[in-house]
RNA sequence: GGGCUAUUAGCUCAAUCGGUAGAGCACCGGACUCUUAAUCCGUUGGUUGAAGGUUCGAGUCCUUCAUGGCCCA
C-alpha cells in the first residue's frame, strides 16, 4: 500500500538523520486535562504577559498526533493522551527549522512529544505553544476518515485498537464498563462482603443449566471444565464461615453466540447468609438506581426506543400473573398442560409436548412475556423443576422463592433463597439427572460433595448472580454485547 | 440451521438498462500568521471479499464459498 510506503520511508528518513522512529526516552510532565485545569482561568492576556517576561513554567506532553492544520507560518495540532486531548499551536518564525520541519513531517497517528508554555489563541482555546517536538513512534498505517471514523461493525470489533482511537462511544462505554465494575465493588466492600475468587477450571461443572467447555489438564491425564457459574463454589464458601462473599469474573458457556450471548461472559455472583430473596430484591434495587445515578446522575436512562426509569421499587410480577397477564393463561389454568400447551402452540415453541410442567410455564413466559419487560421487573415464584438449586417455596411447595430481574427485555440477574436441605438437594440432583438421561444435555450433574458440604450445615443464604455485560449494555445504551466487550468472540478472519 | 441483506481506494460512500470504476477525507506537491471537519490549487491511489459461470462486454446477472448485519428457529 502506498500510503504505508510513505509512512516507512518517513521511519527510515528519521533513522538517518539520527532519530529513533520508536523512541522511549521522553518524559511526561503533565496530561492534557492538567493542562485545561491548570489554566482554566488565565486570559489571554495574562498567559501572553508570564511567556514575555520568561516566568512561564514549560510543560512536557506525549501523546497521539490526531489533527493538523497548517497555514503559512502557523500551525495547530491536536495531542491526545489518557486524559484527552489538547490543542498545540506552532509559529514558524519562532521555532527551529527542525522543530517546524518534524511538525510538518509527524503523520496524524503519530505518537509525539511536545514541549513548551501555555498560551490562548486569538479564539480563546487553551493550547500548549510547542517548541521542542518529536514523533516518538511513527505510525505506518494511516487512521480512518477523521470525520466518519469506523462504522463497519466486522473492523471496529476485530481491530478494537483503531476504534478506541477513532470511536468516542466506544472510549466512553469501556470507561463506563470500568466504573461500574468499581462501583460494584465499593457497594458490596461497604456492607461487609469479602472478594473471593474460586477456579474457573473445574473437574465438575454446575450451577446453572448450561453446557460447558471441556478442557484437558495433561500432567493428571483429567478431562476439566470451564466453569458456567461459580455458585457451588460460593455457597461452600458459605458453608465455611464466609458469609457474604462475592465474585466478580469470568464464565463459560458453549453456546450460541448473539447479540445478547458471547461465550464467555462476566458474572457478579454474591451470597449472604442470613437474608432471603426478597430482601435481595430490595439489594437489587439499591445496587442498579444506584449505580445508574452514579454513573449518569439520574435514574432514567434511554435504552433504544424506550426510556428506562431504574427508580426503586420495581415491578413485582409472578410467573403465574405473567402468564396471565401476556400468554392468556389463566391464573387457575397455571398448572393446567393442556392450557399451556394452547399458549405453546399459539406462541410456535418447539417440543412442547416433551418438556416437563415447570419447563413449559417457562418457555410460555419467556416467550410471551420476555420482550415486553422493557422497564425492571422482578419475575418471581419460580417453577421448582427450573430451579434445582432453589429453596422451596414454603406456602407453594411447587415453586421456589426466587426471582429473576428483566430490563430491557433481557434477564439482568437471577436470584434465590439457597436450598440448604442437603436430602432436598440430593432429590433435585437425582430429577436433574433423569432429565439429563432423557435428553436434557443442559441438565445439572450431581455433585456429591456440595451435598456433602451442606451436610455439614449451610446457613439460611440467599443469593444472586448478575450479568455484568448486560448490565453494561444497559447503563450505556449499547444493544448488542459485543459493543460491552473489547475482543467479543468472532469467527477467524480468513 | 433458515430467510433477507451487505462487502467497491487506508476510511466514508457513489457508479442509471450489463457498456471507459468516481467523489470527500487521509496521503504527496504548492499557496496561506489564529485554525479547530481550516480553506484554495494540483497530483497520487483499485485483483470492485474469493472462486467459477453467462455475455462481444460483469462492480452490476447466476452458482458456490468467506465474513458481517437484521429477522426467524
Amino acid at each position: 500500500m502506498k500510503v504505508i510506503a510513505e509512512r516507512r520511508a518517513k521511519a527510515e528518513e528519521m533513522k538517518a538523520r539520527g532519530e529513533n522512529p520508536f523512541a522511549n526516552d521522553f518524559k511526561v510532565s503533565h496530561l492534557a486535562e492538567d493542562l485545561s485545569a491548570l489554566f482554566a482561568e488565565h486570559s489571554l492576556e495574562d498567559l501572553e504577559a508570564a511567556i514575555a517576561e520568561g516566568s512561564a513554567p514549560r510543560f512536557a506532553i506525549a501523546g497521539r498526533l490526531m489533527a493538523k492544520r497548517s497555514f503559512g507560518k502557523v500551525a495547530f495540532g491536536s495531542l491526545r493522551d489518557r486524559s484527552g486531548d489538547v490543542q498545540l499551536s506552532f509559529f514558524r518564525p519562532e521555532l527551529d527549522t527542525d522543530i517546524w520541519t518534524a511538525m510538518k513531517k509527524a503523520d496524524l497517528g503519530d505518537i509525539v512529544g511536545c514541549e513548551g508554555v501555555m498560551m490562548r489563541t486569538k479564539a480563546g482555546e487553551l493550547s500548549l505553544k510547542v517548541d521542542l517536538f518529536r514523533v516518538l513512534t511513527k505510525s505506518l498505517r494511516p487512521l480512518p476518515d477523521k470525520w466518519h471514523g469506523l462504522t463497519d461493525t466486522a473492523t471496529r470489533y476485530r481491530q478494537r485498537y483503531v476504534d478506541l482511537i477513532v470511536t468516542p462511544e466506544a472510549r466512553d462505554t469501556f470507561k463506563m464498563r470500568s466504573k461500574v465494575l468499581r462501583y460494584l465493588r465499593q457497594f458490596f466492600d461497604k456492607r461487609d462482603y469479602m472478594e473471593v475468587e474460586t477456579p474457573m477450571l473445574q473437574p465438575q461443572y454446575g450451577g446453572a443449566a448450561a453446557k460447558p467447555f471441556e478442557t484437558h489438564h495433561n500432567a493428571l491425564d483429567m478431562k476439566l471444565f470451564m466453569r458456567i457459574a461459580p455458585e457451588l463454589n460460593l455457597k461452600r464458601l458459605v458453608v465455611g464461615g464466609f458469609h457474604r462473599v462475592y465474585e466478580i469474573n469470568r464464565c463459560f458457556r458453549n453456546e450460541g453466540i448473539s447479540t445478547r450471548h458471547n461465550p464467555e461472559f462476566t458474572s457478579l455472583e454474591f451470597y449472604e447468609a442470613f437474608a432471603t430473596y426478597e430482601d435481595l430484591m430490595r439489594l437489587t434495587e439499591e445496587l442498579i438506581s444506584g449505580l445508574a445515578e452514579h454513573l449518569h446522575g439520574t435514574s432514567t436512562l434511554p435504552w433504544g426506543d424506550h426510556e428506562l426509569n431504574l427508580s426503586a421499587p420495581f415491578r413485582r410480577l409472578s410467573v403465574r400473573d405473567g402468564l396471565a397477564q401476556y400468554a392468556g393463561v389463566p391464573t387457575e389454568s397455571f398448572y393446567d398442560r393442556e392450557v399451556l400447551m394452547e399458549a405453546a402452540k399459539r406462541l410456535k415453541i418447539g417440543k412442547a409436548e416433551s418438556m416437563p410442567l415447570g419447563y413449559l410455564q417457562m418457555a410460555v413466559f419467556e416467550e410471551a412475556c420476555e420482550a415486553d419487560l422493557i422497564q425492571p421487573t422482578f419475575v418471581t415464584d419460580f417453577p421448582l423443576d427450573v430451579s434445582p438449586l432453589s429453596r422451596r417455596k414454603e406456602s407453594e411447595p411447587t415453586l421456589v422463592d426466587r426471582f429473576e430481574l428483566y430490563v430491557g427485555g433481557q434477564e439482568i440477574a437471577n436470584a434465590f433463597s439457597e436450598l440448604n436441605d442437603p436430602d432436598d438437594q440430593r432429590g433435585r440432583f437425582e430429577a436433574q439427572v433423569e432429565a439429563r438421561d432423557s435428553g436434557d444435555d443442559e441438565a445439572h450433574p450431581m455433585d456429591e460433595d456440595f451435598i456433602r458440604a451442606l451436610e455439614y450445615a449451610m446457613p439460611p443464604t440467599a443469593g444472586e448472580g448478575i450479568g455484568i455485560d448486560r448490565l453494561v449494555m444497559l447503563l450505556t445504551n449499547n444493544t448488542s454485547i459485543r459493543d460491552v466487550l473489547f475482543f467479543p468472540l468472532l469467527r477467524p478472519e480468513h
